[in-house]
DNA sequence: GGCGGTCATACCGCGAGGGTATCGCCCGTG
DNA sequence: CACGGGCGATACCCTCGCGGTATGACCGCC
């Protein structure tokens, strides 16, 4: 009976979502570059259409129902797919096409050279963008704007992703040079109790500046302002002013290369297969 | 420069899907219910927005771009979770609440009337709703339909869910009484080469008839018309016609709980923690 | 009690989207 | 080889959905 049309209009769903992150409609019509009334009309249709109320509006207040709160999670996640689809489509329509793998500095445990080239002598190989991020891998791989990405588990959210096992590394830390504890020829997790965070790189403490990069985090423990715990394999780019200490019981980071878990291309097929047999490879070696 | 308009109205993308999966204008045409005109302008406008090409049609015939299969593959999945968003918000806007749990018909081990009572005795517990359903169940979660299923993996995909193992079971072979084979004490797969088909339930072949039902199942076993190798906890169901041998060597198939993975009801946290907890304590009895 | 702020309503104009008619092209066929 | 049938594209028209402006209804605050 109420049933109606089933399809909603991505607008529309674009319009509810910058109403319920706003929770006020004046704004989220300037937010949305059209006027307020048919914002509050379109909002209205589509109440109409779902035939449940979306949020309860007062006429001082503006706040969500459950079913809003369910909409504009879901919403969001629906929209993130749709933009997902349109950049790979984009993408795919290219002339020349190539892979994009997102990666961070100093991140790649030195993997990257060795699978780049490895790959690079498949047949049928595809150009290899590297693109840089700290902390947008994960979400550039769901979003379509990469096509692979080297993240750190568990430090990284992985769902939606298909992950290939590279390395699992133990972690050190990174202390200066002239630190209490540069000494010691490992550490426990107890021993840095109450050292300067941040402990993690991605676990930007809220207030603090945000490390957007691993240089600004081996500045800050060469300043003594923090304390980093890291895969053991950056060792290898460490600042002379800078020494590493084992810690056997911090949890272990496992490098994996992620990709859209139904992505289809040959090439990136491929890619994963060469960069797991490297990581093989270096792991036996 | 081109970039233009970033967005792309689901009715378009639903139009898209259609051509593409028709891969003839006229047809997908009437399947949408509107004309053809109408129709090669919205794919054309799409191509235009997208700045890609879409379709190669050639007078005689239309095929999909390597940009089309993109489309078609990754809006396909933008669609599902649109549609997912809407039957969750309406789901949600319902005054009486209430859980859905998709089940196969003997597909619980058993565990089901516990977890229920068990989850009914919560405090704040919803009422459960459970529906029955054979292979939808894993469809049913991610579109909507359902809050929770429980699945057989590895048997059934389980990409795009969260999971809770409830219980690794060993399988049997279900065998008509008079099977030559019913007496034995245990068997090996290699013992059922050569035996009639569908020896996996879900897993119909080409131009069988669909299992949709293990009552159909268990049925051509009876007649002698297929040997079923299924989780061992189904023997405590057994048609008396029936006997199920141990076939150790067959994988063994875990049940598990399954939900959307960014679900974030309350009373879905609740029924799945009581759920781990029915099946650990059964596990250990 | 006026004033400002908020969301809803009224009314209007335009353009996107759908329909019908037709074209252009190619192929199969007698 | 001429012709008809089937296909997608184009031309043209019309409707209605969407957005804009103006205004209303309601409320809290100085």
């Amino acid at each position: 009976m109420t049933a109606g049309d089933d399809t909603v209009e991505t607008r529309e769903l674009t319009y509810f979502v910058a109403v319920a992150e706003e929770l006020h409609f004046g704004r989220a019509a300037r937010r949305l570059g059209i006027a307020q009334p048919p914002l509050s009309r379109a909002i209205q249709r589509l109440e109409r259409r779902l035939g449940v109320r979306l949020l309860e509006r007062d006429h001082r207040t503006v706040e969500l129902t459950e079913a809003g709160e369910t909409l504009l999670r879901e919403g969001h996640a629906a929209l993130a797919a749709l933009s997902a689809a349109v950049r790979r489509t984009r993408r795919a329509g290219r002339d020349a096409p190539s892979l994009v793998l997102a990666a961070k500095p100093g991140g790649d445990a030195d993997l990257l050279p060795e699978i780049l080239a490895a790959y690079a002598a498949t047949p049928g190989a595809l150009p290899v963008d590297i693109v840089f991020s700290a902390r947008e891998r994960g979400a550039m791989v769901r979003d379509g704007r990469a096509d692979a990405a080297l993240l750190h588990a568990p430090r990284e959210d992985l769902t939606g992703l298909a992950v290939e096992e590279l390395l699992v590394e133990s972690q050190v830390a990174v202390l200066p040079r002239g630190h209490r504890l540069a000494g010691r020829a490992e550490l426990s997790m107890a021993d840095l109790d109450g050292e300067p965070l941040p402990r993690w790189p991605e676990a930007v403490p809220e207030g603090s500046f945000g490390i957007a990069e691993s240089g600004q985090l081996m500045h800050l423990v060469a300043l003594g302002r923090a304390v980093a715990v890291v895969p053991r394999s950056i060792r290898a780019n460490l600042r002379h002013d800078l020494v590493s200490v084992p810690v056997p019981d911090a949890p272990p980071t496992t490098l994996v290369l992620a990709w859209p878990q139904d992505a289809r291309s040959r090439a990136l097929a491929a890619f994963v297969r060469t960069a797991a047999e490297v990581a093989r490879r270096a792991g036996q070696a």
